[in-house]
RNA sequence: GCCGCUGUGGUGGAACUGGUAUACACGACGGACUUAAAAUCCGUUGGCUGGAUAAGCCAUGUGGGUUCAAAUCCCACCAGCGGCACCA
């Protein structure tokens, strides 16, 4: 008998699988398709981590599945190749991004395909590739031919030391991560998305897939739908107003001042000095002046205050909630439209500027922020609706309106629809629908991205590049560092900036900001279905085929960003007729996180990382992959265990002993004409058919550790009833071929290169995930015979063994005879006694 | 801070819609094989009382509640993890 040995089977099984094309999928297929996704990598110098085979394990045990069930699946594999990660690396040492991806590229492909997953490489796409980014520049085309791609003015990191722009990652204790200088909030021109356009479908159309519950949740939360009013308060001496969002109109009469974002433009225009209006074709700001305004007295207390606030992150300045500060702005007063009274205004940090209008009207009585505000500032809480003590803190529960004029006595709802209407009446504000979901910055200062591809001309403004003309490509660069404006390393390219304006001719300039990394991702489940085309971002009828996505598996941190933005990107290519349906993915599952052996997450400065290669090396891939399969449930955290892997390593050593073994000694039955002996049939029969079920029913619930449990737990009840036999004392393990055949098919998924070695080895010449799936007889998993658990006020006293079907009659009479129960009882008379078929009776005393 | 999730032996975890808590695996301990070690195989293994593989009591983060019955449902609290829009 040989030894198991990984590296030989894995190796010559990988080989084959390519060259036999196991693992394509075919267009058009008259079988029925399945999709499988998972998300395509990052290729970072670092390598493969174990946290990638989790997930992409799990979901080539599904694809594999399905295609013994008889589906023509795809599962593909590509990378998501542009990132801030090469671009560092490349500002440190010179090192062209394409160089470094490229490379990271060869080693991740490398280590992939060591794991034997059936990935169809033959469709691999590269976000990188002009022939890829073409058309993520094309549907960014789309979106702004549609309106939906616009420049606004956004707030960026800003280091005032080294000059450049910075990531949020960049940003370490509201520090630069180079220089440790204070990063500011700088205002930028940036392009956007209008996301929120989409922001209702997004959300009512999340009942037609099938998503996990707490991903729905998530993306629903961030979102966040929620009716309510805007109103428009006046300020005194002033033509300006200030609309405020608020859920609670009702409340309306007891808003006794207002609180504004320090980036507020009232703050801005009630300042002295010109009105700074940005112009975006000229890109450059411009004064205007505003006749007749009031000021604001205490201009440099505020200054002070707003400049300090843009040193805060949003995180910190709503963290800081426990010690709200503000600042009054002296001699203006808003006038509340509901009575006319004349209440202060505030600036505050923790009112943000990105929900709702940037302002709010705080109601002390009945909000819990506000009245920790008011409480400090000593501003008047003034109760409106009655059922709590706001001597002691803000109520807000339901009751009846007080002090609210024509809204006296009503109940909250009530009263919030009359308040709305009587705005409506009057102009002074509006039923509106709000989100905190908001629009998405799309501009990155960086080189290593897709070039937005459009022209700004003097004359004709935003001009959208030539289709002819894409893709625009990435130019090189001597210096890969921001510039000192804060514009990307492209805008230091005079030649590459410098060009003609498509529409009239004239000298323009192209736009040097590239996009997110997010741009790529979201559309590649698209250009996997046709990945070569040249003529289109895909065929439609092979996107009718494949799409949608049958099943996407991914990490939890992708469930706001990443899956909400492809879902966007999708939708609206779906209303101009690109894509055949309305949502990319039917399903979504997620995956936890792979930590350290110590619990932590793993990094190279914790030095707990486990590289992939390593334990490959030792143990070979299919321990590996069932190993992440079983240590842990699918969709939490799980910490790396050393010794964990070891009981897996054994399992399969102790297959691979049972079933060459039992092989052989199956042929040998066979050669001499005698049908092997298969006793106890009965019993591990059943459990055989119990497993079959187990591990079908497992997969489709991603419970992969208890599916490799129950393969466990067969393997060890077939060794417990193994017997030796014959002149030679040989062991027999009581498994005929259909059994062996069976086994091995289920094993498959999880130990592809062992199982296809049995199979061969069973003398099959095809590959085994040509054969189907087994199935099972439901009649033979039931139990034949149950322990009866006989409880006394709930305890367990005794136990029986009987039939599976007992009834409910002759359950009772057997318990109450049970000697045990009769000592329990001693003479009492049992009150009530419970049956609960094929498991207990409960007797209450 | 906001949102989402988790908490069960020495360890990773199992327990389907409330119904035998601790499956499977690791580790530990004892034994077999071996000159020895590794590997492998067999046995024991939640805690406490007990000579016991007799009997019993106590255990699913903490405190309360609902129920004949709670790891599972409800309330409050504590701890940890993920996300928070320019990391991907």
């Amino acid at each position: 008998m040989t030894k198991y040995d990984p590296k030989r089977i894995e190796s010559k099984w990988q080989k084959k699988w390519e060259k036999m094309k196991t693992f394509q999928a075919r267009d058009f297929s008259e079988k029925e398709k399945y999709y499988c996704l998972i998300e395509f990598p990052y290729p970072s110098g670092e390598g493969l981590h174990v946290g990638h085979p989790r997930s992409y394990t799990a979901m080539d045990i599904v694809a594999k599945k399905r295609k013994m069930q008889g589906y023509n699946v795809m599962f593909p594999m590509g990378w998501d190749a542009f990132g801030l990660p090469a671009e560092n690396y490349a500002i440190k040492t010179g090192v062209h991004p394409r160089a470094a991806t490229e490379k990271n590229i060869a080693n991740f492909t490398r280590q992939l395909k060591s794991m034997g997953f059936g990935f169809d490489w033959s469709r691999e796409i590269n976000t990188t590739d002009p022939q890829y980014y073409k058309w993520t520049q094309w549907i960014f085309l789309k979106f702004f031919e549609k309106g939906l791609a616009y420049k606004a003015k956004m707030p960026i990191n800003w280091c005032p030391t080294c000059k450049i722009g910075l990531a949020n990652e960049e940003v370490v204790d509201g520090k630069c991560e180079r220089c440790g200088a204070g990063a500011e909030k700088r205002d930028k021109e940036q392009w956007m998305l209008r996301i929120t356009e989409y922001a209702d479908r997004l959300l009512k159309d999340l009942e037609s897939v099938d998503y996990l519950e707490r991903i729905a949740k998530q993306q629903v939360d961030w979102i966040g739908r929620s009716e309510g009013a805007e109103v428009e308060f006046g300020i005194t001496n002033s033509e300006l107003r200030i609309r405020v969002f608020t859920t609670r109109p009702d409340t309306l009469f007891g808003a006794t001042y207002l609180v504004v974002a320090p980036e507020h433009e009232i703050i801005k225009n009630l300042a002295s000095g010109p009105l700074r209006v940005y112009d975006p074709v000229r890109s450059e700001t411009t004064g205007r002046r505003p006749g007749g305004e009031s000021r604001v007295k205490n201009q440099g207390e505020v200054r002070k205050y707003v400049e300090a606030a843009k040193g805060k992150s949003d995180l910190e300045r709503s963290e800081l909630a426990k010690e709200k500060t503000g600042v009054e702005l002296k001699g203006i007063k808003a006038i509340n439209p509901v009575n006319n009274e004349e209440i202060s205004i505030w600036v505050a940090d923790y009112v943000l500027p990105t929900y709702g209008t940037g302002a709010i009207m705080a109601v002390p009585g009945h909000d819990q922020r506000d009245w920790e505000f008011a409480k400090k500032y000593d501003l008047l809480i003034r109760e409106v609706i009655t059922g709590g003590d706001i001597e002691k803190q803000a109520y807000v529960g339901d009751g009846t309106l007080v002090n609210s004029d024509f809204l006296n006595d009503k109940l909250v709802p009530e009263a919030i629809g009359d308040m709305t209407k009587w705005l409506e009446k009057r102009g002074m504000g509006s039923y509106q629908v709000n989100y905190k979901l908001r629009d998405w910055v799309f501009s990155r200062q960086r080189y290593w991205g897709e070039p937005i591809p459009i022209i700004n001309c003097e004359k004709c403004g935003h001009v959208p590049v030539l289709e002819k003309d894409l893709p625009v490509t990435l130019p090189d660069v001597e210096k890969y560092q921001p510039t000192e404006t804060g514009d990307s390393p492209l805008a230091a390219m005079d030649k590459w900036v410098r060009t003609k304006c498509p529409k009239c001719g004239g000298p323009a300039r192209r736009e040097t900001d590239t996009m997110p990394n997010w741009a790529g991702s979201s559309w590649y489940f698209l250009r996997y279905c046709d990945s070569k085309n040249k003529k289109s971002f895909a065929d439609s009828e092979k996107l009718k085929y494949w799409m949608p996505v049958d099943w996407y598996n991914g990490g939890m941190e992708h469930t706001t960003l990443h899956l909400l933005y492809s879902r966007f990107w999708y939708k609206f290519m779906y209303d101009l007729g690109l894509v055949p349906t309305d949502e990319p993915y039917l399903k979504r599952t997620s995956h936890g996180l792979i930590l350290g052996e110590d619990g932590e997450k793993m990094s190279k400065s914790r030095g707990n990382v486990i590289n992939p290669d390593e334990v490959i090396k030792k143990y070979g891939a299919d321990v590996l992959r069932i190993y992440e399969m079983f240590m842990g449930p699918f969709d939490q955290p799980v910490a790396w265990s050393t010794q964990g892997i070891e009981g897996v390593n054994r399992f399969l050593n102790k297959a691979w002993m049972i079933f060459t073994h039992q092989i052989e000694m199956i042929k040998l039955f066979e050669d001499r004409g005698e049908k092997p002996i298969r006793a106890k049939e009965d019993q591990l029969a059943r459990q055989l058919h119990r497993t079959v079920k187990k591990v079908t029913d497992d997969i489709e619930k991603m419970r992969f550790n208890t599916a490799v449990a129950m393969l466990m737990t067969f393997l060890n009840e077939v060794t417990s009833q193994a017997e030796k036999v014959g002149e030679e004392a040989q062991v027999w393990y009581y498994l005929d071929r259909d059994d062996t055949r069976d086994f091995i098919k289920l094993l498959a998924p999880f130990a592809p290169h062992l199982a296809e070695e049995l199979w061969q080895k069973l003398g099959h010449t095809e590959s085994i995930f040509e054969s189907d799936w087994p199935g099972y007889n439901e009649e033979l998993v039931k139990l034949e015979e149950i322990e009866l658990v006989l409880q006394i006020n709930g305890k367990v006293r005794d136990k029986l063994n009987v039939p599976a079907d007992i009834s409910e009659e002759k359950a009772k009479k057997l318990a109450l005879e049970s000697e045990k129960i009769r000592k329990w009882l001693a003479g009492k008379k049992p009150k009530q006694v419970i049956f609960v078929a094929g498991k207990l009776v409960n007797i209450v005393v």
